[in-house]
DNA sequence: TCATTATTAGAGTATATACTCTAGGCAGTC
DNA sequence: GACTGCCTAGAGTATATACTCTAATAATGA
């Protein structure tokens, strides 16, 4: 594997293990076991390579998230969409954690994730359209169907936040998958009362999957 | 005033305005036009200064979010508590901006975040039982209501970096108080689908009061 | 073969940042 | 006056971090 491409990986492999704000570009190189002079012929500076792995990212949930409009959807798209989403939510995880700080220090950065969001949004939108044409849910007015896009955003993107914040188990929160995953669980949630009466039952089943343990049950 | 009492004072309008993370212990002595030994007479740490801050946001939180178990909900009584949240959420704005580094460098903190999330769970659990024997919302299963809660709360606490980053207008995103109590429309179209007959009229009304503009209205 | 280009090492640098240390001022009080 | 306790100044330090520079080595192509 090319050295560039070493330096992605690992860089996402630290990133997301440790978060972006503690790994230097020291650390990465010393992971890689090259020089940092290395590390800087291969990428201008950090945010490069924030940057790239940031593109990567949105590749893979674009592609995800990509609402095929010739056919209608069923209940197994909806399951892959949300599965895929929590998936590429844990593959970039340092990214949500350390947003802020990583679009102040990058304007390009802060306008790619603009778009980004806006993209995520308008799929999000669709889903729910589609799963009212398929008669999944109740149709809903277009306000209604943005404020309700953007509460499942808003869910989607910080429940990963939540629980490594609410986590009680020691100083060092270690996060899997499979608890990541919970998040379906909240998601189906906000669904819950615009089911029609035909899918109630197997939309609960679904969401029943990803109930969290009873230790995050709180509240 | 007391010096330290400024302290804390500078450190939190500087910490809003630029994020805890840009804001150096100098800084907040440079601001003050004191000394950084100064500084450090009256605090032990940077850490120490959050912290402390913390626990004013805190009681302040607490303090708002104390339902009297001795008389009805009104609505008024839930318009007053969105109100406030978001007022605690805007007067310490920079401590979720930088939470999880915030967290990672202090235990004292992640336990008593820890502890003040279940509180604010509990809490918003309970304005959902009192609106529901008030007749404002239908009754709600234990574990819906704590879901639901659980989503109000990500939708709250996370309502404001979501504008931060979505916020085209250049590279700094300069928020408002209005704008973010946009977070309130929010919030309530997770109520929406619960809400009884007779009051739905007047939610609607009380919701729209908090519309965002147009520019926000995307996906 | 030899010149050119791509890659790598590794020492080094400028800057920042949290924090320390020493010395001293000032108010009250015996 | 001098002692005491609180407060303050400001120079200084250890460490970290993003990044640079030069020189050497490998790879490539004519």
């Amino acid at each position: 594997m090319k050295t560039r491409d070493k330096i992605l990986l690992s860089s996402l492999e630290l990133f997301n293990e440790r978060g972006e704000r503690n790994i230097t570009t020291n650390h990465i190189a010393a992971h890689l076991a090259i020089s940092p002079g290395n590390l800087y012929y291969h990428f201008r500076n950090k945010s490069d390579i924030v940057y790239e792995i940031f593109q990567e990212y949105e590749k893979l949930v674009d592609y995800y998230l990509d609402i095929p409009e010739d056919r209608p959807m069923t209940l197994d798209d909806l399951a892959f969409y949300l599965e895929s989403v929590f998936d590429g939510l844990w593959s970039y995880r340092f990214f949500h954690r350390d947003l802020e700080s990583l679009l102040d220090s990058d304007p390009r950065l802060r306008l790619g994730y603009r778009a980004f969001t806006d993209r995520c949004l308008v799929s999000i939108g669709r889903i729910f359209s589609k799963l009212a044409e398929a008669g999944i849910i109740e149709a809903q007015p277009d306000a209604l169907r943005s404020a309700m896009s953007l509460n499942v955003w808003l869910v989607i993107t910080n429940w990963m936040a939540f629980l490594k914040t609410a986590h009680a188990s020691g100083q060092a929160p270690e996060l899997s998958l499979r608890e990541l995953k919970q998040g379906i669980y909240q998601v189906l949630t906000l669904e819950l009362p615009y089911l029609t009466p035909e899918y109630r039952e197997r939309v609960l089943t679904l969401r029943e999957k990803y109930r969290p343990a009873l230790a995050c049950q709180n509240g």
